[in-house]
DNA sequence: GTCTATACAACGATAGAC
DNA sequence: GTCTATCGTTGTATAGAC
């Protein structure tokens, strides 16, 4: 109804369109289109398309800087480590966070210049250097930054799979664990 | 000089663009123009932007459909899924496999409703496939499909570390071949 | 096999009325 | 806060000369 409640719904369409039909094949047009509104009812809400990419990627960014200062503060055990992937993949399914991850995975050259896309795969590197000391054998720092994968690929990998989002959940926090020893 | 080696040209800088700055940010006259040619000469080669994906693509699915009709005679065997993913790696580090699938991966809802990328997924579906048994558990199912991941995040994962590639190969592929069992 | 020239649609974005 | 109308640019693609 108000100023607020527009602003979110055209994040929550332009989100879902971005995802489906990637960002650059979305015209602000179609956005609009399908909210009801003409194009010039969105440059009201947000300044360019860009813009609105913005808004989604840094509600994101927020909560990783979070969990990188707490991932900070901890010693490099191999229980620390667990509870930074439990961390990780609770947080992940919260809000629309796995939407956004989706969205930034699968349009990452499309993103590639962009400001909040840059923020967000240097943090991403950033968490996954936590998880190994810097002077680790290749093997060991490359088997345990596939935890962070696991956790992501669990949702595409058992896509056809007879399993409920629980189990899903459930099985690349397993795998990540594992992983990270 | 001749027809075939213009359509290579095209080919070679298509992909490094589509790679570097996105499939759809890419335009015809920018390829044409680093390649010092016209438009319209590119409209020779290739009936569309599209078919310039198609003859990446094509290439890339003839080779895994030889190792999937390969796959479909082995055993489910510890020793079988090791030589599936030593063959994965091998042959995905010859010509210029490895820049398609990095094309491939980092376009893929620009790619989405693309005819060849639909097989390309298909595909690397069914040889995520090969490595469970159906019946098999979600963990397991999960944990052998990271292999599979494992041969090709080595290359971005391990990106800023002073290695060479023959070490990130090998990094990738043990711990492939760990997760396979 | 490559060119010039151009058609035509869609894009992101803006101006100004209401 | 949303509208209509329109700007300038760029996109893919084509026609026809050389």
């Amino acid at each position: 109804m108000d100023r607020t409640d527009t602003r979110s719904r055209i994040q929550e369409v332009a989100l879902r369109m971005f995802i489906d039909k990637g960002y650059e094949a979305t015209s602000l047009r179609e956005i609009a289109e399908e909210l009801g509104v003409t194009k010039a009812a969105l440059y009201y809400h947000f300044d360019t398309k860009e813009k609105i990419v913005t808004s989604l990627i840094d509600d994101r960014i927020a909560r990783l800087e979070e969990l990188a200062e707490w991932g900070r503060t901890q010693p490099r055990t191999p229980e620390a480590r667990r509870e930074f992937i439990r961390r990780y993949a609770d947080e992940l399914h919260q809000g629309r966070h796995h939407d956004t991850m989706r969205f930034f995975e699968r349009n990452q050259t499309a993103l590639h210049d962009h400001p909040s896309s840059l923020r967000m795969r240097e943090l991403m590197m950033s968490l996954i250097d936590m998880l190994s000391e810097a002077d680790a054998p290749l093997e060991e720092k490359l088997k345990r930054s596939m935890a962070i994968f696991a956790v992501h690929a669990t949702w595409f990998i058992l896509r056809d799979q007879d399993v409920t989002d629980e189990q899903r959940q459930a099985a690349g926090l397993a795998v990540a664990l594992e992983l990270v020893g």
